[in-house]
DNA sequence: GTCTATAAAGTGATAGAC
DNA sequence: GTCTATCACTTTATAGAC
């Protein structure tokens, strides 16, 4: 009906695309479901894109760019944290409230990672999505130490990805059996175990100049 | 050709699809493709079971309890375990070796669950594959601490839900990047989250009285 | 019980009118 | 550029010969 440019057509596909496998999975993402969902008829699909195939890879790209600019503002500790276990324990409450008020977004994620890993050509894919989690989380955690004045005892490469695979575990978990307490347990012991890897910051080396901050509160 | 009993032909088909879903993934696993990894007709499928659905749900009981097998043995500590530190590590290790020699096959688990969370009837086959990997993961923590002179300062449900997440989430990692190095870091920190909560054991609570078993050795 | 043949519906992709 | 109509193929499932 309208004429609409293709790149516009394209962006309007793959959000189709996005909202059929949160609601349906990657298995019900036809082209035939996802135009429908577009409002769009199926010739457009591949005026708009070469093949299902194509679209597949702009998804997943898509997904990817956009779980760093939705993630990143809740992983940053706000004013009002003192402590580093609270800023971690905050930043996991976050990422938690999210899984809760949109599960079909995680569950696609999931999905379309595993989707990734089974086409040969997509694995690059998979692995920037979880190089970006795990920067993410990085950052993250580099500034919550900063804050609460702590350092990291380990890398900070290394603590980020801890916590990218508890929050994998964690999103899993919930998915499974949707149970609220449990995985209030699962953060809990996750932000102990984060925090464990960080010690009081000192501005110099084994100074007798302990800062009054707590590396950990319970 | 031969006439074989509907029981074993259904569970050759079973097997033969679980081959197919490890191999090529959830959505290769077409009644065709099946039959053909048995050497059988298509019309045999439809004797031995009434629809695909069937096979996918009788499939997803199957590894469950072929997983309980399968990794209950790998997760006891046996008698060289000095620390619960190098039983936890142990575990992991064995579990991650699993992992590295047969990817299809975690990946195949993975896909399993989200499919069985995307169809309306099978949620419940999802929650009973967590609670035997939690229970399975229960009672190896529970001796690895008894053999080990600990005991769990949380209870042994809520540490195996959190060794069983960190597993998830191991996976996960490793799975995406297969990085060993990664892996091992991951473990690393896993094994002394873990053992972070127990405690050494004593007869009574609070006596004066320390047993020379070593919580933890770095 | 097991096969071949086929039905009925769904899939990705394209042709060709407008 | 956008549509309808259709192709060529695959899917699950069944009929009917043997």
């Amino acid at each position: 009906m309208t004429r609409i440019p293709a790149p516009e057509r394209r962006e309007a596909l793959v959000q189709a695309a996005l909202r059929v496998v949160a609601e349906r999975g990657v298995a019900a993402a036809t082209t035939r479901a996802i135009v429908a969902e577009a409002g769009m008829s199926l010739a457009s699909f591949h005026y708009a894109f070469v093949s299902r195939d194509e679209l597949m890879t702009e998804l997943i790209n898509f997904v990817v760019d956009r779980q760093e600019n939705a993630l990143a503002p809740l992983l940053v500790p706000d004013g009002s944290t003192r402590t580093l276990h609270e800023a971690v324990r905050a930043g996991l409450e976050h990422y938690f409230a999210v899984l809760r008020a949109y599960p079909q977004r995680e569950k696609a994620m999931l999905e379309l990672t595993q989707y990734a890993l089974r086409m040969p050509d997509m694995q690059p894919l998979a692995r920037r999505q979880y190089d970006r989690y795990r920067a993410l989380a990085a950052s993250a955690l580099a500034g919550a130490a900063k804050l609460t004045g702590n350092r990291w005892a380990r890398p900070v490469d290394e603590v980020a990805r801890q916590l990218v695979a508890l929050t994998d575990g964690l999103t899993m978990a919930w998915l499974v059996d949707r149970d609220d307490d449990a995985a209030a347990v699962i953060m809990d012991l996750a932000a102990d175990a984060i925090v464990a890897l960080a010690e009081p910051a000192t501005t110099t080396p084994s100074t007798g100049h302990p800062t009054p901050t707590m590396t950990r509160t319970s």
